[in-house]
DNA sequence: ATTCTGACA
DNA sequence: TGTCAGAA
């Protein structure tokens, strides 16, 4: 399928499939004018990955998970664990910094509040 | 009409 | 990530 049918299919658009296949996530054929074809196997796989960007997981993690998603649940190792504890790890790392945030800008505003009236 | 690459008022 | 250009 052309990248076009892919974008439908899935719902990730034609540039993120480029973005995708740049960053070694996907893979693709070319035909004989250039166009890239794929798999029609690979709707799936987009969409996965896609999730996971909308986790917040970089095309470097992503990379080094897909394996372990698509890989038999026997072969599965530790480090799709152990990658995605760090990443539930990072997430928590960065709602505490929101929440400190949230202090500081709560605790400007009641100032300010008062110093108005 | 559709895709390709490269670039960004 | 969208989108536009210029070419195929």
């Amino acid at each position: 399928m052309r990248i076009g049918e892919l974008a439908d299919a899935s719902g990730v658009s034609t540039r993120s499939l480029r973005y995708y296949e740049e960053h070694g996530l996907i893979r693709s054929e070319r035909t004989p004018g250039g166009w890239r074809d794929f798999d029609s196997a690979m709707v799936e796989r987009v969409v996965m990955i896609q999730h996971l960007f909308a986790a917040g997981l970089s095309s470097s993690t992503i990379n080094e998970l897909l394996p372990c998603l698509e890989a038999p649940p026997e072969e599965r190792t530790g480090v799709m664990e152990q990658l995605l504890a760090q990443e539930v790890e990072r997430l928590e790392a960065k709602r505490r910094d929101i929440d400190r945030e949230l202090d500081t800008l709560r605790a400007l505003r009641s100032e300010t509040a008062l110093s108005v009236k």
